[in-house]
DNA sequence: TTTTGCTGACTGACCGGTCAGTTACGGTGT
DNA sequence: ACACCGTAACTGACCGGTCAGTCAGCAAAA
């Protein structure tokens, strides 16, 4: 129907500035009027396209959705050892870590509102449940080419993995360290699955 | 001097109101009249005591981590691998559950907003902190009284388990799902320190 | 003319913190 | 015995500020 073409949509502006305000300020300063501003137009203006700040924060997460699985998918092809470690770079540190490390304090920050509010909690299980399809599928065909240990738990290693980088996640934001968390994975991933790659155990 | 035995301090009352408040409330939701409440004082009266809400929670959060590390603490002796399955178990569901589970949730809470505050982050550091210290002098007596792989790395597999365990936290309380973290757990710390006790690799 | 998109001004609720008092109590002087 | 004072602990009323959301109206597009 409407083919508005250059003309962006302002819906899509919104979700620009939202992102933008949330990188400012955090998620629990986050107020409409930052986002408004951000967006260079008025507070109900923002309520004329979203009724409420959890509508558009809802989709503001959806929107964060399709970005990601389109930033993180993984190559199809490849030595599996190699989409593994780009898959795990890109889960530690997102693509432009400069510009995205305020927003993943921000996302860290709406999981923990996530415990009170299903709505928010469905949103993020999806983005947990695709990077954990994302690890078990590498892992997977890691394993079937032979460039993993034969007798890995597919499902078992994608669960440690997850939980690895969730934790690496967490204890980035919240303690500001970094102390050797992506060395002890990358030592994780030789230890657990090949390195030694003398094929027979 | 003040030798008030059976009198408990205010000060006691009001933590122990606190925890309570929160576990109620949340944290983000958290008000200075819930804790009041929960202590059945006056709002003022906590003021009289502790001048703002954020050094009220800052001594909140010292006042846990006497009481958690008092709990923590592992037994100085018995077989490591026991030893370090408790030290699990307790990091992954503090003792009684039902009680601590929206504490958890809570901290939880709190951890998100450390990034903004420096006192917050280093409260939360020295949990962490504690944690680690436990997890590496279990994993070390383990190594050297030979339970655990002669060969084990005992920094990066302290490092290891305490991103696991922050991992699982996060995902637990963020998601509400527990999808087998903890069997993962233990199946690396089989994997990775023991199990096959053929003692030569 | 109607609809779309927007603005300035505003409301109602909430919350951290303050303040002027009040109560209980332990001395101290008489 | 009684009056007096000081102080710790506490209360009801209130203030300043913030913020989500509302509303009446305006301008341009359809």
């Amino acid at each position: 129907m409407n083919g508005d073409d250059s003309v962006s949509r302002p819906t899509d502006d919104i979700m620009c500035a939202t992102y933008r305000a949330l990188c400012r300020h955090g998620y629990a300063d986050l107020t409409m009027q930052d986002i408004a501003d951000e967006w260079e137009k008025s507070k109900p203006a923002l309520h004329y396209h979203y009724d409420t700040k959890r509508g558009l924060l809802l989709a503001f997460l959806d929107h964060l959705f399709t970005n990601y699985t389109d930033r993180v998918a993984a190559p199809e092809d490849g030595p599996a050892r190699e989409r593994l470690d780009a898959l795990i770079d890109a889960a530690l540190d997102p693509p432009r870590a400069d510009t995205h490390r305020e927003l993943r304090t921000a996302l860290f920050e709406v999981k923990a509102q996530a415990p009170h509010d299903e709505a928010f909690r469905e949103r993020l299980s999806r983005f947990d449940d695709y990077l954990t399809d994302e690890v078990r599928s590498v892992v997977g065909d890691g394993v079937e080419s032979g460039a993993f240990r034969a007798d890995t738990d597919i499902e078992t290693t994608a669960t440690l993995l997850v939980t690895l980088l969730n934790g690496a996640h967490s204890r980035r934001v919240a303690l500001g360290a970094d102390d050797g968390v992506r060395e002890a994975i990358r030592a994780f991933v030789d230890d657990h699955l090949g390195r030694r790659v003398d094929e027979s155990r």
